[in-house]
DNA sequence: GCCGGGTGATAATGCGTATTGGCGGATGAG
DNA sequence: CTCATCCGCCAATACGCATTATCACCCGGC
């Protein structure tokens, strides 16, 4: 073997198939038409030359000459692949990974962003992101004004997590924690829960007004009373509990659900026997002593297969359309029912 | 704003700033020299249009020019983001996106590849291959076909794992398991042992053939005999420990080890304590009983972090000057202490 | 013998960037 | 006054591919 080969183009196998290089480009993309019409003896001297020569398009030749490169851009604002961001970004990078394989895409990282207060900037100088076709967007929180500028540049991107606060026409793939929020508080009524406090993080993000306006919704009002606390002083959870009467306590996340727990033991409750508690967000993996955490289940590799579709869309479409598109979408959160919701005792 | 920006070229920055496109490019790139030099006025004049357009190169026309564009291709001959494969891949991937982070590097994974006989195809038509400056390939084992054809066409690349057994010119970096084998024999010399027993898996690959030649070398025979068997009847296992006499069972991986301390004590053996037990390869996470297992310990992220300095050392290198270049590399496993290597209690 | 129409191809062009080889004008040396 | 520099800039070109516009040829009809 050892073909000192460096770099096989169509000009190439054109010489060695004794056509032109148009007569290449119009065999490999089975171009047919009136403009361009190849007879099966002459496709069959290209195509052998093609086999021989292992040639393979360039890319970026493609790229420039406006064709899509089946690439897809995937953007964090923070390294994705470190142990510690595993939990969150794991199971989102694996449905991408399996919907990117079933499309035909690769997938590209763009890791060489700079870092700016703590997070990657999308937009520098020479940043790679029109090599893709599109971009995932994923991350905690994101920066309003490369949301704006992709907007306004029309390139395809959905951002994974609610992002309307920023720019109505962000298109994304959210949670709803709404819905399956209510569904718990239901829950707990069912099992004789009749006062509850909330402890959240203050936050003014979008989810957390949804959980907040849950919480607080006629739906639930209804049958529950519900006390709302922040995490600021979380030493007072016990006198808010003791004073309200409560027997449930929601907290926003798993992490606050373990502190508030530990605080509640520290103050002499039995969790959950006297006090149950839940979680509004992902609870996989999270346990209170020997019991599984109350809360939700989010199907992130669903949220990631559904973000791809949704991009996919985009890209097949030209950006005049783009309204016409749904292209802000919600899944619900499942119900986690855990062991920490527990049937309430006569006191 | 909503600029309806289309898309920002170096002919329209040159429109703006009344310049041509080759003075764009020139001082973008800072290239100075006799043949051009642009005084600071009119540096300042061009810089200006391009902060304010927010201009960005397009990297394919970039590429297709012929300059890099700082893009490392990974390849894995399976699903990298699944949960399986994380304790393989995890420290892979991290240690590697941490180093094309320094380097300034966006990363490119081949998902799109097509599959045949179970594992994915490096070369086929719609490659994007081309787009990377280099690429890293990642997998337990891989297609000679792949290498042979990379080494070929002289494009940079580094294979992580030994592959002198496929072409004595692919550059990788593997990991030494020969010395600490070595080492742990040592060991257990020194706690007594005499007589020990190796299970494998009978593979032929460079990597098996390390370990047992380790096993079986002057260094380790002077000091303890040893019985090979393969894992093809475990049940054996017992009996070949009775028959040899042995107080160590050492086995090729730490999966194998924990199917031999269950046939073991099965038949009744105390392990640790009348056999001592290690596996000659990765043993975090992996416990027998209360007791971690003894064996080695691989840094992978050091692994990852060499073979990209190994690959950027080889795209910033002539393919001419490969040879002068040190690029076969291997890193000692760590010896992992554990706990189930003890002391030999007289019989 | 001329014209229309279909067939099988190709030359020319464009995409956005980098680079080579100038070119006109000013300045300084001889 | 002439010639050689040097300065500041630009036209032209290449990169590999897709696409548009043509072109030469052959065949049949009139």
């Amino acid at each position: 073997m050892t073909s000192k080969s460096r770099k096989i183009t169509q000009r190439e196998i054109a010489r060695i198939a004794g056509v032109s290089q148009t007569t290449v480009s119009t065999v490999l993309n089975d171009r047919e038409g009136s403009t361009a019409r190849i007879p099966a003896a002459t496709r069959a001297r290209v195509m052998e030359a093609i086999e021989r020569s292992a040639y393979v398009a360039d890319p970026a030749a493609r790229r420039l000459a406006g064709l899509d490169n089946q690439i897809i851009g995937v953007f964090t604002y923070e390294p994705a692949l470190s142990p510690e961001s595993m939990d969150f970004y794991g199971p989102l990078l694996n449905g991408i990974e399996r919907s990117a394989e079933t499309l035909g895409c690769d997938l590209l990282f763009f890791t060489s962003s700079p870092v700016q207060d703590g997070r990657r900037k999308l937009f520098h100088r020479r940043t790679r992101l029109g090599l893709a076709d599109g971009c995932i967007l994923l991350g905690q929180e994101m920066d309003g004004a490369d949301l704006d500028r992709l907007v306004d540049e029309r390139f395809p991107f959905v951002a994974v997590g609610r992002r309307d606060e920023t720019d109505a026409r962000v298109p994304y793939v959210g949670i709803d924690y709404a819905a399956p929020t209510v569904d718990l508080i239901d829950r707990a009524v069912g099992l004789g829960h009749e006062r509850a406090v909330y402890v959240h993080r203050g936050r003014e993000t979008a989810t957390a007004r949804d959980r907040r306006g849950a919480v607080q919704s006629p739906a639930a009002t209804r049958q529950i009373r519900t006390t709302l606390i922040t995490d600021e002083d979380l030493t007072a959870v016990a006198g808010t509990v003791r004073d309200a009467g409560a027997t449930l306590v929601l907290a926003e996340d798993a992490f606050l659900a373990e502190e508030v727990v530990h605080v509640l033991q520290t103050e002499g409750f039995d969790v959950p026997n006297a006090v149950s508690v839940a979680a509004l967000a992902e609870v996989r993996g999270h346990r209170i002593g020997e019991r599984a955490l109350t809360g939700f289940h989010v199907r992130r590799r669903q949220v990631a297969a559904e973000a791809l579709a949704l991009l996919q869309r985009l890209i097949t479409t030209a950006p005049e359309e783009w309204d016409a598109l749904d292209t802000q979408r919600l899944l619900s959160a499942d119900l986690e029912a855990g062991e920490t919701v527990v049937e309430r005792r006569p006191a």
